[in-house]
DNA sequence: GTTGAAACAAAACATAA
DNA sequence: TTATGTTTTGTTTCAAC
């Protein structure tokens, strides 16, 4: 699919200020990102085509809260496998991600194989996640839940 | 400043289609949002405005590819305080988020105090990471960094 | 809560500089 | 990269339903 080119091409200070802006407002229209920039709208568009195209910019999106859907608790679980498990990696991570708790999902090197960051509605939900999609899976090993008091995205890091 | 009502309105099937289509594609325009939608543009804008003015719609942003910004590598980095310096967890958790490698930052009840998302150069620079802005800081009791192979941001389960 | 119409603003595109 | 012109498309408001 039209995905993108995969290009690693090399930013200069106005196309990292342009990703600042979108971060802030992937709406603003293009004329006020284009004076707030100082160059020409016709110049702000073709360099937020390439940002796109490129594959920089991986999509416009938006932050919602997950609290105001009806899920105020989040947790994040750290799951191991079982050490014969290793080559299930994939298929449990495909399983996994297709659970309408999730919002990111890590595969990750060192002690813990995967990190889930789920939204919950309440506790017995968060238990019922962990037994239903982990515990109840002989391929996992053990799993570590904590409760997220806080999370914050930061913006793009450019 | 003008953040939210924090309302809890709530969400009918149309609020949440349009929160999908907008996960999907931020900038699409309200025209082509209402043709799906099957609404007139003016009802889909005003749906927009109240979700954004409710604070379901955090913001309008963009998922930004930190290996294209020249940052291939990305960790997880759980941080343990010092058992007598959890009334610093603020103060800690405001220098961290600071930090320009940051993705994201967690604040945990469990085992662990925080967890941050950095995005990195090479592991040299991920290590320098860790020495300047954990474990130099004095209440910091110990840090685990994790790499991370995979990562995905789930859209808004809606 | 929804709508269409009207007035306005911006986008898209081409082209030339 | 920019400036400019043209055409098309989208936004926003608001009175009325």
């Amino acid at each position: 699919m039209g995905q993108s080119k995969k290009l690693r091409m090399q930013l200069d200070p106005l196309d990292r200020k342009l990703l600042m802006l979108l971060g802030g407002n992937a709406r603003r229209t293009n004329q006020s990102l284009s004076d707030e920039l100082g160059i020409a709208p016709s110049t702000c568009l073709s360099r937020m085509k390439t940002l796109k195209e490129a594959g920089i910019i991986d999509r416009f999106t938006i932050d919602v809260e997950p609290d105001a859907l009806g899920f105020p608790l989040q947790a994040l679980i750290s799951v191991r496998l079982q050490p014969g498990a290793r080559h299930l990696m994939a298929k449990v991570g495909e399983e996994l991600r297709h659970a309408p708790e999730i919002l990111q999902f890590f595969v990750l090197g060192g002690a813990e194989d995967f990190l889930v960051h789920i939204a919950a509605k309440d506790t017995e939900h968060i238990r019922r996640f962990v037994l239903d999609w982990l515990s109840a899976n002989p391929a996992v090993a053990g799993t570590q839940t904590s409760l997220v008091f806080e999370h914050a995205r930061v913006g793009p890091a450019v």
